[in-house]
RNA sequence: GCCCAGGUAGCUCAGUUGGUAGAGCAGCGGACUGAAAAUCCGCGUGUCGGUGGUUCGACUCCGCCCCUGGGCA
């Protein structure tokens, strides 16, 4: 079972937190091993892994203000981790930092790329690593997936992985099984079965996005996609401490709502008419982020901005709740800390861990 | 005051000829290998408005009362 938690190979490491120089990395495959191209080529020895503090949590938890406070306290950049945060143009809805507050403190990793275009969290790994070459990071955000992208590495040597899903010859591929999908329900699931049965087994079959992702992927290897992973497996490219921030659960309703009061103020429906008029609608991946689908209801006429702020609600705190379960369940870091309070960050601990090891 | 239509889960509502209830949404929990603010999965005891009656048995039939719409005065 590939992507199952069963499987012992599978769980996530994490760098051990004390290297001695003569120490051999386990995670690090002895090169004749394997064939050249299935080598991960950005593999990193223990010893010399970038040191990360990560601070996340669910949306409105007030992880902006704690980053910006740990960018003062330790000099570095808030690289922010956000999926929305990446697109131009999606700024009030996304909680962007104000251009004052990036006159302050220096931000990476916003506005990468316009609406239209596909962004992956492969894409934001590749734009992150370079940032950390200097040993140490302070990474902001709630994507909790484009963290583990950052910190493991995945499925090396996969050539779908590099095509953007707006690449022509997927497109094609996946147009191609959605039709057959739609005349026959599950079919996706059954032909990924074919090819690969514990990848579809580790997959729900109405889960058709994973489902085609999966069978692209073998289909682009030539071989099933579990395979390669269990001759791959995910390896720690970074000295990893998770910060999360949880504030109680009343706590965090309430900054949830005030927070998209704030929001709809600043003129977020503007934003989003703004944005359709551009010709960005719900087509793109962009404009399907939380609020400004439903604000795009509103633009268009099919739901009143009462009733969209009512789900947006309801849509923001499903969200927190996936969030918190993802940052508990799947990221194992070497130093985790749970933050009730954004008053009392521990510091200390941090700045131990930052200097820890390091050269 | 009279007539009609309703009162069932937090909300909107189903409930066939009487056998003590179930959908959607909300809520809660979970999965997650470069589409992740996406995608997907699981979780339903509630004085069936109250009360008296008919019945072996009432959300269901009957009486009275209360509440909410609409109509007539």
């Amino acid at each position: 079972m590939s992507a199952s938690r069963h499987d012992p190979l599978s769980p996530l490491p994490s760098l051990p937190e004390v290297v001695a120089p003569e120490v051999v990395a386990p995670e690090v495959v002895a090169p004749e091993m394997v064939a050249p191209e299935v080598m991960a080529p950005e593999v990193v020895a223990p010893e010399v892994a970038p040191r990360v503090v990560a601070i996340m949590g669910p949306t409105a938890a007030g992880k902006a203000t704690v980053g910006r406070e740990a960018a003062r306290r330790l000099s570095l950049p808030v690289l922010v981790c956000d999926s929305v945060k990446v697109y131009r143009g999606l700024d009030i809805g996304s909680a962007k930092p104000s251009p004052e507050q990036r006159a302050q403190v220096r931000h990476e990793l916003l506005d990468l790329v316009e609406p239209h275009q596909s962004f992956s969290a492969g894409d934001y790994a590749r734009r992150a690593w370079p940032l950390l070459s200097g040993g140490r990071g302070l990474l902001v955000g709630g994507t909790g997936f484009y963290l583990r992208a950052v910190g493991w590495t995945h499925s090396a040597g996969i050539p779908g992985r590099e095509r953007a899903p707006d690449d022509p010859q997927r497109v094609a591929f996946e147009q191609r099984w959605q039709g057959r999908e739609r005349e026959e329900p599950g079919a996706i699931h059954r032909a990924l079965h074919a090819v690969d049965p514990s990848t579809a087994r580790s997959i729900h079959p109405h889960n058709v996005v994973r489902s085609l992702r999966a069978l692209w992927l073998c289909e682009q290897g030539g071989r099933p996609i579990s395979a390669v992973q269990s001759a791959d497996p995910p390896r720690p490219r970074v000295h990893l401490m998770l910060v999360v921030l949880d504030p109680d659960p009343d706590t965090l309703q309430a900054r949830i709502v005030r927070r998209l009061d704030h929001m709809l103020a600043m003129g977020w429906l503007a934003e989003v008419e703004k944005l359709r008029e551009a010709g960005y609608d719900a087509r793109y991946k962009a404009m399907r982020s939380l609020g400004y689908k439903q604000l795009l209801g509103v633009v268009e006429g099919h739901c009143t901005l009462h009733a969209a702020r009512e789900q947006i609600l309801g849509a923001t705190r499903q969200y927190a709740r996936r969030q918190r379960t993802y940052l508990r369940t799947q990221l194992p870091a070497a130093r985790t800390v749970q933050v009730r309070d954004p008053q009392r960050c521990p510091w200390g601990q941090i700045e131990a861990f930052l200097d820890h090891a390091t050269p």
